[in-house]
DNA sequence: TGACATACTACGACAGGCGGAGTATATTAT
DNA sequence: ATAATATACTCCGCCTGTCGTAGTATGTCA
C-alpha cells in the first residue's frame, strides 16, 4: 500500500485546515474527521500535527480561537472553534497557486503512464 | 511571484535528482543546473540541499558514488559522480506512485478553476 | 461498570532544508 | 597579468514541521 509520507505532505496540512476553515468555523476533532472523510480514508491527520498547525497558524494571525458550547442548550464541554480570517483566505489563495506551479515542476520528474 | 517554499518541495528534491539519475550517471554542478533546465528556471535547488541528498541517499542505497575525469584526457580537476542503483529505481517508482495519490488528496482541498 | 469516543495539552526527538562560510581549481574577460 | 566568474565541492549549526508517547478529563453507550 502507497501511503503519504509527512515529507511529502508537510507543507498542505495547514492549507488543508484553512480550506475547511473556509466553509464554516470548526474545530479539532471535527476538523480532524473532515479531512479523513474528504480523503476516503486516504489521508488521516495526526493529532499533534493538528493541534500544532492551530497553535502557529494562530500566531500567524491565519486563524482566530474562540470557545463555544456543542449546543445552544450549554450541554456538553466548551470547545475551542477556529475562525478564518482575512489574511488566512490570502494565505489560502497564495497556497492555492503555489500548488499549480508545484504540481507543473514535480511532474517534469515524474514517469509518464 | 509565486515560489515554491522548501516545506513543500521536500519530499521530492530526492525523486527529482533520482530521475536525472534514471537518463545517466552525473554530478552535483551538472543535477543542478538539470533542475533548473527542465523546470525553466521554476526550481533551483540549493547547494547544501543538494549534497546532503547524496549523502543520505548513498547511505540508503539507492545511489552509488565514483569518482572520474571530466574527459577521457584526464584534464580538469576530478569529479564526484553518482549512479542509480536498482534500490534507486524502486524508490523512484514507489515515489511516483505516492505522487499520485498525493496529488488526488490534496487537489480536494484546491479551490477549482 | 467498563469500554470507547470526544477534546484536548505537554514534551521531546528527529529529519530535511538551508544560510553562511570556507576551500580549491579552471576558465574567461579586461 | 590579473581580476572576475564558474565549477565543484565540504562543514557546521540553526530552524521548522511532524510525530511518538503520555497524560488529562468529560461524555456516551452497552
Amino acid at each position: 500500500m502507497v501511503e503519504i509520507s509527512s515529507d511529502v505532505i508537510r507543507g498542505y496540512n495547514d492549507t488543508m485546515i484553512l480550506s475547511i476553515l473556509m466553509e464554516a468555523p470548526s474545530y479539532g476533532y471535527e476538523i480532524s474527521k473532515s479531512i479523513r472523510n474528504r480523503t476516503d480514508g486516504k489521508y488521516v491527520i495526526k493529532e499533534t500535527t493538528l493541534y500544532s498547525a492551530f497553535t502557529r497558524m494562530e500566531k500567524n494571525g491565519y486563524i482566530e480561537s474562540f470557545v463555544a458550547d456543542p449546543d445552544p442548550e450549554g450541554n456538553g464541554k466548551k470547545r475551542t472553534y477556529y475562525r478564518i480570517t482575512e489574511a488566512g483566505r490570502n494565505y489560502y489563495r497564495e497556497k492555492c497557486e503555489e500548488w499549480t506551479l508545484t504540481k507543473d515542476v514535480v511532474e517534469r520528474f515524474m514517469v509518464e503512464r
